[in-house]
DNA sequence: ATTGCTTTTAACTATTTGGTTCGACATAAT
DNA sequence: ATTATGTCGAACCAAATAGTTAAAAGCAAT
């Protein structure tokens, strides 16, 4: 029978792992860290995930659902575009204002590695959904511009804001503190920007 | 006297390692990849710059300088401000689309290891120039918006259109080609959505 | 308490990788 | 041609780090 903090250790792990991942992505990050910062011997990370690979896998299918559940795109026909625009914004802000640095890791791994997308799942469609309605908008006059483009503009927009944040703190000079007020009110600028931006 | 080939060798070098940073990053980076990049010995590295420590500086320091380069902000009063939002992605839109790997690469080490930043320099200024004609332009009703985040928009749609560049081809599946000629039409997209986007 | 399983640690091994030394060869200066 | 200096690779070294093994410690059922 299991013991009673196994549960507790494993988890404590992925987060610690996670952790050290996420700042000094794969192949900077050190096994002794992740045990330092689990509060565990080193070897129990062989223990729990036989390898830096496996934990890594392990890790990674994680965030990668959390950055899909961030990057919702709602399905219903009963609301316009832009509101399908806005409601996407609003909610990638929320969830990404409560882990900022998952954006920057996911482009990073991503631009490093791009083989373990594979592996993990296809997600594909929603987003073609999205810029076939719209397209349809465009062609009722509703929108301006090249669905695709307009696509990305929206995804940069709130990408970026996080992706971008030792940058942007350099560039503005600001600290931790300072940058999440500061996405805060982007939350706010941003749902509104996305109103009549695309506007004709 | 120096032998001939030392310029070119030197240079090779840095290509290489510029190559192989930027495809896998400081600490995902071998010297015998780079070397073998370069089409020499990996020891020849070390003669010609000591550690990988020092080539990397050498590396940084020119890419950092491409990156200013590739953000120039018009300091000119005779432009306004949507010509020179329009003037900035025009350029940095060029300076991209010869070498789309540098914008993910750049905000990656920012990310991963912050203090490289201050060892080089401190641009600063030109940033907060144009913040403040943004400023000027807001209490004008010419444009409408808080001024950091109408910039943090822009530099958003520009530098994501290249940082995102893994994600992007995974998410829309398209290859390196479609990609480039995709960012081409962005350009002209990008540079025309500045002048109404931002119109109150 | 004994037994049997799970968890953790300590000691060890293997491998990868950056860095050094020294000699061979090439090129330039005399 | 000889000498001096620059270029570069083979072999070696040392440190860091991932991974293994085996034994100790912890916990739970009997």
């Amino acid at each position: 029978m299991k013991h009673v903090n196994e549960i507790d250790t494993e988890a404590a792990i992925k987060a610690a792992a996670k952790k050290v991942f996420m700042k000094k992505g794969l192949a900077g990050a050190r096994l002794q860290e992740i045990a330092d910062e689990a509060g565990i011997g080193r070897t129990a990370l062989h223990y729990y995930f036989r390898s830096k690979e496996k934990l890594f896998q392990e890790v990674w299918r994680d965030v990668f659902k959390e950055m899909l559940e961030r990057s919702v795109i709602i399905e219903n026909a009963e609301v316009t575009v832009v509101e399908k625009m806005q409601l996407f914004a609003d909610h990638y802000f929320d969830k990404a204002l409560s882990e900022p640095e998952l954006d920057i890791f996911m482009l990073n791994e991503f631009n490093n590695n791009p083989e373990i997308m594979n592996e993990i799942l296809q997600s594909g469609s929603p987003i073609m959904l999205m810029i076939n309605d719209i397209k349809k908008a465009v062609e009722c006059g509703e929108l301006k511009g090249e669905p695709q483009q307009i696509f990305i503009t929206m995804i940069s927009i709130c990408v970026f804001s996080f992706a971008g944040k030792a940058m942007m703190q350099n560039m503005l000079k600001i600290d931790d503190e300072t940058y999440i007020k500061l996405m805060k009110a982007r939350k706010a600028y941003v749902i509104d920007f996305l109103k009549t931006a695309f506007k004709p």
